[in-house]
DNA sequence: CAAAGAGTTGTAATCGATTGCGTTAATGTA
DNA sequence: TACATTAACGCAATCGATTACAACTCTTTG
């Protein structure tokens, strides 16, 4: 009963007497193949358990219907939805997806792309690592003409598509939307400024405050991480400053989350004395009992569209590279941490 | 500078007028292979850009160093954590992890599954989803001796591995911890009894609050989803009993949440009326204004072991089938929303 | 000086599926 | 009846790497 060797085409054609080629044919409903044949044959792979080596096949075809994502931590929400969105986008077209994390490590990022090449993918979607600075391994990567798909964190290259957020308009509608609520005095956590996304943010932040007539100050923007420690860190930091804040725009959710339990801890209330507003609607977000506001990457549609753009490229013509820039809008989600004229939070 | 086709041991063997055999064993560190000849194939495969085709290798040797892993949610922290143990143990290895998920949905897992197999991965690691009642698909993958590992959810079959939580104890240990609080009319938001893993949690329950001397309420156990929703509504359900219970023990921690918005919504304290004690030890639940008491299911150690375990497994004879069951140890993270006796909730 | 041994490298089969080209048999047409 | 056409299938090469089994060149030894 057990004991079963993989059962191959060959074993099916010794079967029936008839040579691996039809039987190849047969299964692949290959026309030339008459009806008899084809469902003979069809008949007797259900019955021998057979199941296609696509290691063989994608040998031959030289396609494996395999993708690789490299992200920098699979546990982040922003990072996962992205992944379903791919995912979700491309498994109806027959792919699978490999994942891989960085953990916002250039050497790592390295090591997984060599992998992920030499295991023949069909396609790479990347966000490239806090620490990507030389990019030779991008580069290198792109010589072997596997489609390659940006998303959010992208590097500038020709012939690169990219799906990523209008970074510059989320921070400047998350500022602005402070401003509306009357704030005047904004402080901007801002992320690591190496990467495109947090150095937008910023612009984005600046740009609201000089549109609507607001000096800049810059003692107000404190570099962090997204740990909870460094948003506390902030908030001590910027209270020592001579004017205090009224509005904090943090660039992560975990800063915004630390700056309001500083903010907390130091008696201040929210959003009365001071308004603040997250990044990325992680989850937990909308959990707390004084729900953070938050700007949404919608990484969902950012992974589908990714997804999108990849097919695109292997549908249409091989040899001429096409070059997609998606940039996504911004949404904002108002909850208690910042919304002064809002009563109820919404189940948002 | 560019065009340049995948690169193949063949051309550096007529790059080098050597045989092709002979490239292969000089860049596997044939012994047999003169120093010199070694050296100059090392150096012109690197010139060359030469990377191998894992492909063409596993068709061969029958190892891909792809492992799988099939798991309800990606997103959820507890699935991802195990995850990440699952990859940081295997990398070193030099296997890479295909993730796939179910969504709870029997169908997809038997999609998934058998996309794996058809990949030839060297090993499956699997946490079954709610719906799978039928396992004929799983039957069919142990007959292609790919090792195949449970953790958390498993289903009991002679032969196979698994990497469980002792959840039987962790409804013990919550439970009993609430006595201990001076509790005495716990109510339990269960989960799936077709679970295994939910019916040990209620199991321990039970028998924690018989060890105790506490009466079981039947009316006092309602079985939830992991929704926030459906903990709210639980507790509208509760204290619509004669008995209002003191102190909920949640099999999961969204429910959890849920059950404190509703108590807190019909102005109950917490913990000082009611205690309230989750699982799985979600990040959020540290976060909250009010920290959830939750139970850690060391999910970094049970991706660690379930990695061990498979490594055994395809170290070891390949002919012998090991079974083994290993089983941790949960680990209370008490915090305020249970926490009477304690005065400052810790940095956990 | 011939035979044996050690050290290197080559030949060719193999993994499983695919496919261009050729072959056979059946049918159609003049 | 003779030839052309078509349908159905087989042969053998191919994808790229591995490896058992030679084969070859030196060196060593009796």
């Amino acid at each position: 009963m057990s004991g079963k060797e993989k059962v191959t085409i060959y074993d099916i054609s010794k079967k029936l007497n008839i040579s691996a080629a039809t039987v190849s044919r047969a299964l692949n409903q290959n026309p030339k193949i008459s009806e008899k044949t084809r469902e003979l044959v069809a008949k007797t792979a259900l019955e021998m358990n057979y199941k296609q080596n696509r290691l063989a096949q994608a040998l031959k075809s030289g396609k494996t219907n395999n993708v690789g994502v490299i992200v920098p931590y699979i546990n982040r929400s922003f990072f996962s939805s992205v992944i379903r969105g791919i995912e979700e986008e491309l498994t109806p077209h027959g792919y699978h997806v490999i994942i891989c994390q960085s953990h916002e490590e250039v050497k790592n990022e390295i090591n997984q792309l060599n992998a992920l090449l030499n295991t023949q993918i069909d396609g790479i979607f990347m966000s490239v690592s806090k620490t990507t600075q030389n990019t030779d391994h991008i580069k290198k990567a792109l010589e072997e003409h596997t489609p390659l798909v940006f998303f959010d964190r992208k590097i500038e290259m020709s012939g690169v598509s990219s799906v990523v957020l209008d970074d510059f308009k989320a921070g400047y509608m998350a500022t602005e939307h402070l401003i509306m609520e009357g704030c005047k005095k904004i402080a901007h956590l801002s992320g690591d400024i190496n990467l495109e996304i947090y150095k937008n943010r910023f612009e984005g932040y600046r740009s609201a405050l000089e549109k609507h007539g607001l000096t800049y100050h810059p003692e107000h923007v404190i570099q962090t991480n997204s740990k909870i420690e460094s948003g506390q860190q902030a908030v001590a930091q910027l209270w020592e400053c001579e004017e205090k804040p009224d509005a904090i725009f943090s660039a992560g959710d975990y800063a915004a989350l630390g700056a309001i339990q500083e903010l907390k801890s130091r008696n201040i209330r929210i959003p009365e004395d001071v308004c603040v507003v997250g990044f990325s609607n992680e989850p937990f977000t909308k959990y707390m009992e004084l729900p953070i506001t938050s700007m949404d990457q919608t990484p969902l549609l950012m992974g589908k569209i990714a997804a999108q753009v990849f097919l695109e490229q292997v549908k249409g013509n091989k040899t001429l590279t096409i070059e997609k820039k998606v940039v996504l809008s911004p949404e904002l989600f108002v909850r208690s941490s910042s919304g002064r004229s809002i009563l109820q939070p919404a189940e948002n």
